[in-house]
DNA sequence: ATGGTAGTCGCACTA
């Protein structure tokens, strides 16, 4: 059966409900990975989703930080989660769809301004935690996809200018490596760039541009992986670019992947 | 080299 799985760091679902209820409404991913959704979980608002269909839910979040949930129009089983680097973070949350393939949804840590993990202790937390998964997903059977928010432009075709981002957290060879090393232990494919190989892509721009379509300084920083079988080959991936430009939008694109599961 | 914007909770922090 088809199956759409869409991935959108929201920056806030509680201020941003209509941007999901209008994606949900238009392009109907039949799973919706959502980060950054800053709400604990009595206070996402899930009423207006489930009234479009997407009844199913499992989520994790706290207050004013971080938070994942995944949408879905079919039956999902909640698969638990990691405690990556033991914070206690809401950043990464896992289901079981009805075939047995297991979902997971990621919110990487951005890692701060200095790419220096002595100097910053926000880019030392990222690296443990690229570190942890790697560890993590040397064991990984089976089918599985995992998406979200990996604040890792890993192509020099993933940044608008390889040479001017090298030293900028989110495209330093360090990370790079590291999410090599995630991809390699587990087996994981990039499924977006399997399906688009060639150019350009980005899915996030900053608020900070006065005119982010215009400058385009993108960064392809939210991905769709898969490993496993044929099963897990996707047939059509996009950047839906469009929705960084609706009303109070998140910096953030949705990137979708439609599998044949 | 710098500052630019956005969200949440408070009067600072994260991105």
């Amino acid at each position: 059966m088809p199956l759409t799985v869409c991935t959108w760091n929201i920056n806030s679902i509680r201020l941003r409900e209509g941007l999901v209820l209008r994606l949900l409404r238009e392009h109907a991913p039949d799973i919706l990975c959502l980060q950054e959704i800053k709400s604990p979980l009595d206070k996402i608002p899930l009423a207006g989703f489930a009234e479009l269909g997407w009844r199913h839910v499992v989520a994790r979040g706290e207050k004013g930080y971080n938070g994942v949930a995944i949408l879905s129009r079919i039956p999902l089983a909640d698969a638990g989660h990691e405690d990556w680097c033991a914070r206690g973070d809401s950043r990464h949350v896992a289901a079981r769809l009805p075939d047995g393939t297991l979902l997971h949804n990621f919110y990487i840590p951005a890692g701060g301004d200095e790419p220096d993990p002595v100097a910053n202790p926000k880019f030392a937390h990222k690296l443990a935690f690229l570190d942890e998964m790697a560890a993590h997903f040397a064991a990984a059977e089976g089918p599985q996809i995992l998406t979200g928010d990996l604040n890792i432009a890993p192509r020099e075709d993933d940044v608008w200018s390889h040479r001017q981002l090298l030293n900028v957290v989110s495209h330093t060879p360090v990370e790079v490596e590291k999410l090599t090393a995630v991809m390699r232990a587990g087996g994981w494919r990039d499924v977006v760039r399997e399906l688009i190989p060639q150019g350009k892509l980005y899915s996030w721009w900053s608020y900070r541009a006065r005119d982010w379509s215009a400058s385009d300084r993108g960064r392809r920083l939210d991905h769709i992986w898969a490993r496993g079988g044929p099963e897990t080959r996707a047939r059509a991936a996009r950047i839906l670019r469009e929705a960084r430009g609706w009303e109070r939008p998140s910096d953030h694109a949705p990137v979708l992947a439609e599998f044949d599961i």
